[in-house]
DNA sequence: TAAAAATACTCCATAGGTATTTTAT
DNA sequence: ATAAAATACCTATGGAGTATTTTTA
């Protein structure tokens, strides 16, 4: 992991328009990226964007700048690229694991890339729920893992790897609800397919529902099911909604054939993790990490 | 000034082929520069030099980490480059002074080549002995400057520029030494031209050889003069050494005019430092310092 | 044994956090 | 009134220093 961060603040600020955002992204405070935005703004001797109250744009010294930054990133990749393949870490084999979600919609596409890149490496993967997954690291049974939360075990570092949303999504042709926002009234009137009782997933939701005075009771649970795919299934002959990870649905978004309803006032998010034994610094393992950062970072 | 800085470290080690010669160029100890490579070293999971004790070389992973190293900073230099003719920093007066060494024989080049890339910067130069330089800062007469070593004034700041070294040299054809090395006695049978007494340069050069318990009246003095430039033509006509700055040489040296005795177990060095007003951040003398800066660490 | 790199510590500058204020819609 | 950026202040980590030890030619 070797790069300029405040270019990357800079980057990530530019393709975000907003300093909270790009800070929500970056996993710092949007008083750090105030701070590293002038840090940059007075070292070039220009402003980089222009702050209208609500709204930021980028000036052009900040376009120029956009346009180094991503040539510099470009170089510091093709860089790590070129020392893993001299050192030979393209072979081997790299142990790793994922928890439900991730397993099934984020690695597929990650591992495929991955792969083709690195046609050498073999690859050993392992998916379960997340306690299992964290009993397999402690094991040292895989290397490296990807989970939905932090459940703070001892010997498990944490690290962060991006943000997941949570959000509700009906079927497009359903009609009964004409704007895209909705307000939490009219949540109550939405038959919903959720999922079953005892899931993580389940308790970030009304975690967050909780927090507009919203009660697991007054929801229309029109039927439980207890996988994504299912309810998946069930919401495209349904009228029902259903609350589902932005990461499940990228395909149907595409398609059309599943829309979101933001809710007034609510959002529903968590971030998946990097899961290592603490003090861990192998070779290919630091090379999967960096490329699926790479991955949501630059494409 | 914006670039990676551990990358820089590296790049000085490659080509210094010495930590404690990098860190001497850098202005660090050679323990920080040890702790930068090994921190690169591990990020890459590669060695970057193979260390057979007292000499190091350039691992294939270091090779191809200097490729990409240089690339790095030429996308750098690219982007300030860019910045400044957008922001229109390219035009305007540059106010800027040096004393005696240096305006006869760094900037003179570096100058030029400024103009050739800023032609519409007008630049007003002057030079004079240090303390007048000086003098012209605290006035605000010239916004920055370049001198020969720290007098300590509370309303200056100093920042180092690039280090100097003050060699003993003798014309080609003086055939009384057949070594380029020689030691501390020889010296005192060789007749000198020096500085005349009160040059700062002296006071550095007593200093030197002081602490190899060598006094000024011990010296075979042939001749003081009052100017570098005497000395060099004086010497070119005589058997006489000099103590000359190398940067005030590297003409003859090329030439092979003059030839530079190395005296065992001295090393007279100074820095140039730019001088500016506490807290100066102006547009213009940054995008000049930075230039400096550039032309003597990558050409 | 001498020259250079590594190691062990100490210190401080700065990156980052929290809390709050300012600004513009 | 609200949402976002700026500011003020505090904390802690990592980069740099000094002193010393280890290494090898």
């Amino acid at each position: 992991m070797i790069f300029d961060f405040r270019l990357k603040v800079f980057i990530t600020v530019a393709k975000k328009l907003s300093f909270t955002k790009a800070a929500n992204e970056l996993f710092i405070t949007q008083p750090a990226v105030t701070k590293h935005i002038n840090e940059l703004e007075s070292q070039l001797h220009s402003r980089l964007f222009s702050r209208n109250g609500s709204t930021i744009s980028l000036t052009p010294a900040g376009l120029v700048l956009l346009k180094h930054a991503d040539q510099i990133f470009k170089q510091y990749a093709a860089l790590e690229n070129d020392i893993a393949q001299l050192t030979n870490i393209e072979s081997g084999t790299l142990r790793i694991g994922a928890s439900t979600t991730l397993a099934q919609y984020v690695l597929p596409r990650i591992l495929a890339i991955f792969k083709s890149n690195y046609p050498a490496i073999q690859i050993n993967f392992l998916h379960g729920n997340s306690e299992f997954i964290e009993q397999q690291i402690i094991d040292d049974r895989i290397d490296l893992a990807l989970v939905e939360g932090i459940s703070h075990h001892p010997q498990i570092n944490y690290e962060p790897f991006v943000k997941d949303e949570i959000v509700m999504v009906l079927r497009s042709g359903q009609r009964l609800l004409n704007k895209s926002e909705i307000k939490p009234e009219q949540l109550l009137t939405i038959p919903l397919a959720m999922r079953e009782q005892g899931s993580g997933t389940l308790d970030v939701i009304y975690e967050a529902l909780h927090t507009i005075n919203i009660h697991p009771k007054d929801l229309l649970v029109d039927i439980q099911l207890d996988s994504t795919e299912s309810i998946k299934q069930y919401i495209m002959f349904t009228d029902c909604g259903a609350f589902l990870s932005v990461h499940s649905i990228t395909k149907e978004l595409q398609n059309k054939e599943l829309a979101i309803f933001e809710i007034k006032g609510i959002d529903i998010q968590r971030t998946f993790q990097f899961i290592e034994l603490h003090g861990q610094n192998k070779p290919l393992p630091s090379l999967f990490k960096r490329f699926c950062l790479n991955h949501y970072n630059f494409k």
